[in-house]
RNA sequence: GGGAAGGUGGCGAAAUGGUAGACGCAGCGGACUUAAAAUCCGCCGGGGUAACACCCGUGUGGGUUCGAAUCCCAUCCUUCCUACCA
């Protein structure tokens, strides 16, 4: 038989069919009200030098999952574009002198075509580049919206800055503990400049609540909560003596009468109007001092505490107590309003600087064993006592205290009820040229000015002025910067900043239903980025995939776009993407993170030379789960290689037939059993199962080979159905398969298997006999046996027998089709 | 300090209350071949046995249950996020 075996040429045919496909229109997109319709969404790659294996890894389940999508049915849009805007197209022109344009265009081209070589079924019809004017007009549109809105407004304020990549950054953009640029690593540094923010923080409370709603893993859900950060609480005003008021944050009102004295930050602006003559010098140097250390210093919890006294004093309002002001850089000005008051009795961190510095401390709270006895340490349960030198809350238990306090706060005017967040409002302002103009002019007469609707776009200018020095080259290109006020005519010149490139994705799932609608035509306020007919059959996305590590950036960011969007009429849902599935990082062969600097990077154009795309794919899934990633192996694609080729000997089988009679039961049974298995694992994005299982079944239909079953109907099914299955992951070699086998219909047109219950049912069944929850003997029975053969048999069983032995049985336990457990 | 996800053979993993290790990699043995590659067949957690039996085994310690990798409590470790957050 091995003579009339074929070798599993990929080679051969991938090619051919990713253009029959393209010949045939098998993936354009169109609307079909007759069809139900499933947006599958994979994140849009930044287009940098060259795909990686990575890209493969977050974008062959995604087709996979969309390609079942469409079998079962629906009318899959499966889009693709580039998110072409961003810092390494400039640092590119500033190094070797190319124009970021050709660099990014060049390295789209490069893209397109590895990326058509996935085989994936994308919508190239729909294709968008957010670099293209017909894209960032209408991010330039969104923006003139949203100024009109009140949503998007310019605020003189102290920004992140990152020396290296010379721009300001959005807080999401700041990492780690010592506050680095997400880009480049350098650690920012601060800086005070007049920039362009998005209003994010007035959606806090419903992108928060919105959450629940959301198919999304826990684990994002629970990171978007964090960074929202909602605390509950009071605003209290307290008093200088000289009468200036001092608002402090707190979520313990109900200890509001042990605050001993008062922190405020060091850049607090009242710091230079309440410093006692005494103290100037001392504070000064103390600020002075504060700034210079890098914010990783005071961001450290473990660093002993440290501040200095003003020599002023406020009044604490519930109880007329004379507090000092102190100065602490533990205390953050980008939190809550810069200054706390302390209550060392019930704060461990205000308790270790009143033992400092020798600051009274004072129990408000009574203790577990509701004593009000001496301070050994800070009392911070908010369950477990009562309130106690608290004027007439005494007495007051500290569960639930909180709102009583607030109330009475509100009634004597001497606070208010108040939820701080953590989150800050998006700051868009880059200092870069390779973004989207943000569409303003300034104008000595008439102040900041939108550009017109119908003057958009605002284009970026063809030659820039790039400057060695990392600074924006548009302020050095005098035909982008000087232009013509809008309003009054006059000399004005162009806001030179440009928008982070997260503006650009916050709606690229919107531009991809209808790309740069209204080509060549003057806009208008009224007019809409996409056709609304489109936009109402294929939105909102029906499922996400991508990377984690967007939690707090883009999926925060596109869920507040979605809500801007809703609330200007544009779109008529609140949340952009109903299901989300985070996939997991894949790493190089020693386990380390995959970089150049490594050498540890794996090239798909080799990879796929050497295996054919489906090989790829295929072990790329096979990994493990989906959502952790893991280690590229070498050794291991073979794996996938030997059951394609295994898979290829089976369905080429030709003749031959050996003379030993299968069991045509058990391989219908077999092949049931696996159709339900892959829809199964299909529908959770269970792929490393799925193929585990196709496998298993393939290797039964090797087993069968050899006998009188091949060539029968049963066996025919089989390869038929295998090839279906199969599609979706393997779309190339179930293709060639399936017309080899004279089918006339693309495979990928056909509809997925059903499966037959009844058929999944086996005849015979391994029953587990245990004694006393130990496995003593396995029985073959028929399937469905009542329970008392079932006894019957397993106590018949010689080796169960003798565990019995003299022993009393006390309890039988059957499972039916299942187990029989014997308790003695 | 707070939170999330994890911990199972030599390795990637499977099993979500019912035979632990499916499927695959590596390894070992065999067939084919002058030989090798490829392909095909078989074995493959540890101890134990001539072979069975039997004993041990899912980070650790308890618990629930006829029965626990799976549920509960405690604890250790790894990865990630977040953090003097008032």
């Amino acid at each position: 038989m091995n003579e009339v075996r074929s070798q599993y040429r990929p080679q051969e045919f991938e090619a051919k069919w990713q253009e029959t496909w393209v010949e045939q229109g098998l993936y354009d997109t169109r609307e079909d009200p007759d069809r139900p319709k499933w947006y599958a969404l994979t994140m849009l790659p930044y287009p940098s030098g060259e795909l990686h294996v990575g890209h493969w890894y977050a974008m062959t389940p995604s087709d996979t999952a969309a390609r079942y999508k469409r079998m079962q049915g629906y009318n899959v849009f499966f889009p693709i574009g580039f998110d072409a805007f961003g810092l390494p197209a400039e640092n590119a022109a500033i190094k070797h002198g190319v124009d970021p344009r050709k660099w990014t265009y060049r390295n789209i081209d490069n893209f397109r075509r590895q990326l058509r070589q996935m085989g994936a079924m994308w919508a190239w019809d729909r294709e968008v580049v957010t670099c293209d004017p017909g894209y960032y007009k209408w991010s330039q549109w969104f923006f003139l919206r949203m100024l009109e809105a009140d949503l998007a407004y310019r605020e003189y304020a102290t920004v992140d800055w990152c020396p290296s990549c010379n721009t300001t950054l959005a807080r999401e953009q700041v990492w780690g503990e010592d506050r680095h640029c997400e880009r480049c690593e350098t650690p920012v540094i601060k800086r005070d400049l007049e920039q362009w923010k998005f209003r994010i923080t007035k959606y806090a409370d419903e992108l928060l609540a919105g959450l629940k709603e959301l198919e999304w893993a826990n684990s994002v859900r629970t990171m978007q909560t964090n960074w929202i950060g909602r605390s509950e609480g009071a605003q209290v005003t307290f008093r200088t003596e000289a009468g200036d008021p001092i608002e402090v944050f707190t979520t313990r009102p109900d200890t509001l009468w042990g605050a001993t004295f008062m922190v405020l930050a060091p850049e607090h602006p009242l710091v230079g109007k309440i410093i006692g003559d005494d103290n100037r010098t001392a504070v000064e140097s103390y600020v002075a001092q504060a700034a210079q250390l890098a914010e990783e210093e005071r961001g450290n919890a473990e660093k002993s505490k440290t501040g200095v006294f003003t020599g002023s004093y406020a009044v604490n309002p519930v109880n007329g107590d004379r507090v000092p002001i102190w100065i602490a850089d533990y205390v953050m000005m980008g939190y809550g309003t810069g200054a706390i008051m302390a209550v060392p009795g019930h704060d461990d961190r205000d308790l270790e600087f009143a033992r400092k510095f020798g600051l009274d401390v004072k129990r408000v709270i009574t203790g577990p064993d509701g004593a009000v006895g001496p301070i050994g340490e800070a009392w911070p349960s908010q369950t477990e006592g009562a309130m106690c030198n608290s004027g007439h809350f005494d007495g007051t238990p500290v569960a639930g205290a909180a709102p009583k306090v607030v109330a009475w706060l509100e009634e004597t005017s001497k606070g208010k009820s108040h939820v701080n967040y953590r989150l800050h409002d998006w700051l868009i302002s880059r200092q870069r040229m390779w973004g989207t103009p943000i569409p303003i002019v300034y104008c000595l007469a008439c102040g900041t000015v939108p550009v017109p609707y119908e003057d958009l776009p605002v284009t970026l200018p063809e030659e820039t002025n790039m400057k060695a020095s990392g600074e924006n080259a548009l302020l050095h290109t005098p035909s982008f910067l000087e232009t013509i006020c809008p309003s009054c005519k006059g000399a004005a010149k162009r806001e030179t900043d440009t928008m982070d490139t997260f503006m650009c994705s916050s709606w690229y799932q919107y531009g991809y239903v209808d790309p740069y609608c209204k080509k060549g035509e003057p806009l208008t306020r009224d007019d809409r980025p996409w056709d609304p007919e489109i936009g109402q059959y294929w939105l909102p996305v029906d499922q996400y995939t991508g990377g984690i590590e967007h939690a707090t950036m883009h999926l925060l960011y596109t869920r507040f776009f979605t809500k801007v969007l809703r609330d200007l009429g544009i779109v008529d849902f609140d949340e952009p993407m109903l299901r989300l599935f985070n996939q997991g990082m894949i790493s190089g062969a020693d386990g380390e993170k995959m970089s150049k600097s490594r050498g540890n990077v794996v090239d798909p154009d080799e990879v796929v030379a050497a295996f054919g795309t489906d090989v790829v794919r295929g072990y790329l899934m096979f990994i493990g789960p989906w959502d952790q990633g893991g280690p590229w192996d070498p050794k291991r694609i073979e794996g996938i290689r030997r059951f394609l080729q295994r898979f290829w000997t089976v369905a080429n089988a030709k003749d031959g037939a050996g003379e030993t009679v299968g069991d045509a039961r058990e391989l219908e049974q077999k092949l049931h059993a696996t159709i339900q298995k892959v829809t199964d694992d299909l529908d959770h994005f269970h792929f490393n199962t799925a193929i585990a299982a196709l496998m298993e079944l393939n290797n039964d239909l090797m087993r069968a080979l050899p006998t009188r079953l091949q060539g029968t109907d049963l066996w025919n099914e089989a390869i038929d159905t295998m090839c279906l299955l199969m599609a979706p992951f393997f779309p190339h070699l179930s293709e060639e398969v399936w017309s080899r086998r004279n089918h006339e219909v693309s495979v990928h047109l056909q509809s997925w298997p059903d499966f037959d219950a009844d058929k999944i049912l086996k005849d015979r069944i391994n029953i587990v006999v245990q004694v006393n929850g130990k496995v003593r003997a396995t029985l073959e029975v028929e399937a469905g046996l009542a329970e008392p053969q079932l006894q019957e048999g397993a106590l018949a069983h010689p080796n169960v027998q003798a565990h019995l032995a003299d022993k009393q049985i006390r309890k039988v336990i059957v499972v039916p089709d299942k187990l029989v457990n014997l308790v003695v």
